[in-house]
RNA sequence: GGGCAUGUAGCUUAGAUGGUAGAGCAGCCGACUCUUAAUCGGCAGGUCGUUGGUUCGAUCCCAACCAUGCCCA
């Protein structure tokens, strides 16, 4: 027997009490027809309520009490906010009324009431009846100061969302935000579709997989890092237009911006360049930003962030001659570049590629200052290894991704759709893998045969829809976001 | 992986140049039929993250470890 403290001793002993009378502290027989939403729209505008045969079920979990002897407030919480109850003796009876003085705060109850307002003017439920349906057995947080600690907010996720509102409006943003996207992109004639989370090749971005196994067919597997290669091949098939909303995982560090597994919207459609899906882009987020905030223009951790169009674009190196102090005769050339790359502090190998080195440029000098949303473009083709060659230059390719707040939310480009191209740009990463890059591509012989057969020119793009979310909803953390963020092991 | 910081009751916290801790809320008992962090009286609740070390004595000093946060890689 687990040892407890004074007060779980006194919850469990109102329990044996409950079960020793013969009641059920945990019935299954009620059922709410109302909620507190629908009290408040019914008479949250009146202020003179005349309607003591209006009856309305609810319930909910008891998150304060104020006892007068013989009648009490209770404030009760249900999936759509909180409500007060007026509970007297004189109105639900001696018995009913002895019951409820044992209720504690954290109990969930099922009530019936007509609404009034009360002295002070708070639209209340006049408790008709009221019932035990859940005991619980351990207390709420206090009430004034909530749940602050961090670490439990994010281990017992559920006492978080009970005590503090402001979680819960985040997680209910979140859904939000996912059905509108979803609706964007279905309204497009897009399909939704699942493809695999365990990969026998991960492929589709420049990560470390998590490695699984499995036991009946002896193999190793690895969690996916993206389901790019999966999405193009449904576009081979002729799907034209797909899209996934699903989780990547990610074998890296954790931090403000990362999770070891995270949410990302995929999709592919087949005759459109990158240039389009910078204006489907802009069109999507606005339609978020005026759905779910109505406005285009709000504040992130300070910053006013305007998704007002057209949003800027510009080049990997435009950003960098404009946020780095370096000239553009010094950039262009390697060797020089480097230079300017460890003056301002990066730590890079000498035998580093002229297109790894700029992005090492572009990373540390432009990506933190770009707040208003940006696309930057003409990317190396070196660090883009599914991605089309821009038909004038070789050496960049269509991509862009977008950065909002100084962080990389979207990265989208015109697929390579030359198989021949695409296997030697595998064997290059191959290479790369070989010199020891745990993070370079594998060879996907079946990815190269599926482009063998014909990819229809098509444009992809992924969105990170926590880093979105974290946007939107003023989010400092990845974690704020996510509803179960990853950790060590609890220790007693 | 490195640096800095934090860890005291269910929650939010105070505290001492080293002499084994104080509060508010929650809880229990009592009073109270319109409260909003209700109020009033009383009571109870702590191996001060873990393990070692120094010391007559450690929650406090030292070390390692665990967990969390922030920054860096």
């Amino acid at each position: 027997m687990e040892e407890l403290s004074e007060l779980l001793l006194q919850r469990r002993r109102k329990v044996d009490a409950l079960w020793e009378a013969g009641i059920n502290p945990y019935p299954n027989d009620f059922r709410p027809l109302h909620t507190s939403a629908d009290i408040l729209n019914a008479y949250g505008d009146k202020q003179q309520i005349d309607a003591s045969d209006e009856i309305f079920v609810v319930a909910g979990r008891i998150l304060a009490r104020r006892s007068f002897g013989k009648a009490a407030f209770i404030q009760l919480q249900d999936r759509k906010g909180r409500v007060q109850l007026y509970v007297k003796k004189d109105e639900i009876g001696d018995e009913a009324f002895a019951a409820f003085e044992s209720f504690d705060i954290g109990d969930i109850v099922g009530a019936e009431g007509y609404p009034f307002r009360t002295k002070t003017g708070e639209l209340s439920l006049h408790a008709r009846s009221i019932r035990l349906l859940v005991k619980s057995l351990l207390p709420l947080p206090e009430k004034f100061h909530g749940l602050t600690d961090v670490e439990t907010r994010y281990r017992q996720r559920y006492v978080d969302l009970i005590v503090n509102p402001d979680a819960r409006e985040i997680f209910i943003k979140r859904s939000r935000i996912v059905n509108l996207i979803r609706a964007f992109m279905v309204n497009r004639d897009f399909l939704e579709v699942e493809t695999p989370m365990m990969h026998q090749i991960p492929g589709g971005a420049t990560a470390r997989p998590f490695v699984t196994h499995h036991n009946a067919l002896d193999m190793e597997l690895y969690l996916r890092i993206a389901p790019e290669l999966y999405l193009k091949r449904l576009v081979v098939g002729g799907l034209e237009r797909v899209f996934e909303i699903n989780r990547n995982f990610r074998n890296e560090g954790i931090s403000v911006r990362h999770n070891p597994e995270f949410t990302m919207m995929e999709f592919y459609q087949a005759y459109a360049t990158y240039e389009d899906l910078m204006d489907l882009t802009e069109e999507l987020f606005c339609h978020i930003a005026q759905e779910l905030l109505g406005a285009l223009d709000f504040t992130n951790q300070g910053l006013e962030i305007s998704f007002q169009r057209p949003w800027k674009r510009l080049t990997v190196r435009e950003a960098i001659l404009e946020y780095g102090d370096v000239e553009a005769k010094h950039l262009d050339d390697r060797d020089l570049a480097l230079a300017y790359a460890r003056s301002i502090g990066l730590d890079l190998p000498d035998d580093i590629g002229y297109g790894k080195l700029v992005m090492e440029i572009f990373e540390e000098v432009a990506e933190h200052k770009l707040i208003q949303p940006t696309f930057i473009t003409a990317y190396p083709t070196e660090v883009s290894p599914l991605s089309r060659k821009n038909d004038q230059n070789p050496d960049i390719v269509d991509r862009f991704e977008l950065i909002i707040a100084g962080r990389e939310i979207a990265n989208a480009f015109s697929e390579l759709n030359d198989p021949i191209d695409q296997k030697e740009r595998f064997l290059a990463q191959v290479a790369e893998k070989d010199k020891g890059d745990e993070e370079a591509h594998y060879m996907d012989e079946d990815y190269v045969r599926a482009l063998e057969y014909g990819l229809p020119p098509t444009a992809g793009e992924g969105i990170g829809i926590d880093r979105l979310v974290m946007l939107l909803t003023d989010s400092p953390s990845i974690r704020d976001v996510i509803l179960f963020p990853q950790l060590r092991k609890e220790t007693k």
